[in-house]
DNA sequence: CTATCAATTTAGAATCATTATAAACTGTAA
DNA sequence: TTACAGTTTATAATGATTCTAAATTGATAG
C-alpha cells in the first residue's frame, strides 16, 4: 500500500505534476490489495460523494485517468458496456469474464498456458496473448 | 455464395421478415468468401454510395445489425475504437490484433490450444475460451 | 519569498455513436 | 383484398466523452 510520497514520487517521475487530484485519484485507486476494476462513473461516486470534502470536476476525472492509462499506470478493458472500464493491474494477465453479469475477474498469467499458436502474419510479431474465459451461472 | 432465396429462407427461419433491406444487407455481409470485419458506417458507406439505387437509412442498419447480432448471424467485436466492430465469423474462433493498426484478423480455432486454465469461480462454469494475441509491425 | 509561466482544473458547450419516437409503409396470412 | 403487426424512416433524444477558454496552481528562477 503506497504512501502519499509514493504516490506523489511515481507521479513525478512519469512527468504528472501531483496535483491535489491526481493524488487523491491514485490513492483512491492504487491503495489496493487486489486488482480493481472501475470505469469514470465509480471515482465520480465514491470520490464526489464525500461530503465535507471538495469535489474533483468529470473532466479532470476525465483527464486523470486519460493520463494515467497514457503513462501506463492504468490499462482500458474492452466489456460489453457503454462505458470505457480500467483495470488498475497493468502487468499482463488473463480474465474470466461473465457477460450476463458484465462481471470481470483478473486470472494470473501463470494459470494459463497456451501450448499452440499461428505463426503471426507477415511483418507482424506476436507481442503478448490474452485469454478470456467467458463464464457464466452454473445451472 | 447464399444465393437470394437461401437469405430470405435464413431470414424467415430466424423469425426476421425478409424486408428489401434486410435482403440487401444480408447479401453485402454474408456473399463472401472469408471473414469480414465492419461497422455499421462499412454498411453505410457501401451501400449508400451507390447512385440509382435507393438508400437505406442509418436507422435501419441499425436495426439490421442489431437484428442479425440478436439472432446469432453476427458477433459482436471490441476494439479500441469508438465504434462498434461485428464480425459475420459466429463460430469459436480466436483473433490476432494490431493496435497499432487497430486491425483484427480470425485465427482458428484449431490453430490454438489452451492447455491449462483455472477452474471457474464458484457458481459459474466455462462457455468458452477466447484467446487474442495482440500483435504489432515487426521492426 | 515572490513573480512568472506552463501545466492543470473546471464548468459548460460540443461531439458523435447509438437509441428512441412516432408516423408512414409493407409483408403476410386469412 | 384487407387488416394488422412488423419495419422503415426522419428526426429528436441520449449519454459518454472530448473540447474550450478562463481561472487556478505547481514548479522554478531570481
Amino acid at each position: 500500500m503506497p504512501k502519499t510520497n509514493d504516490i506523489i514520487n511515481t507521479l513525478r517521475s512519469s512527468g504528472l505534476r501531483p496535483t491535489k487530484q491526481r493524488i487523491k485519484i491514485a490513492e483512491y485507486l492504487f491503495n489496493r490489495e487486489s486488482t480493481f476494476h472501475f470505469n469514470v462513473e465509480t471515482i465520480d461516486k465514491e470520490i464526489n460523494s464525500k461530503s465535507g470534502e471538495e469535489n474533483i470536476s468529470l473532466a479532470t476525472i476525465y483527464n486523470t485517468v486519460n493520463a494515467f492509462k497514457d503513462h501506463g499506470h492504468l490499462k482500458e478493458v474492452k466489456l460489453n458496456n457503454d462505458k470505457t472500464f480500467y483495470d488498475t493491474n497493468t502487468n499482463l494477465h488473463h480474465h474470466f469474464y461473465d457477460k450476463e453479469e458484465n462481471i470481470l475477474t483478473d486470472v494470473a498469467a501463470t494459470d494459463v498456458h497456451v501450448s499452440k499458436i499461428p505463426s503471426a502474419p507477415i511483418g507482424k510479431k506476436v507481442d503478448d496473448i490474452e485469454v478470456t474465459i467467458n463464464v457464466s451461472r452454473k445451472k
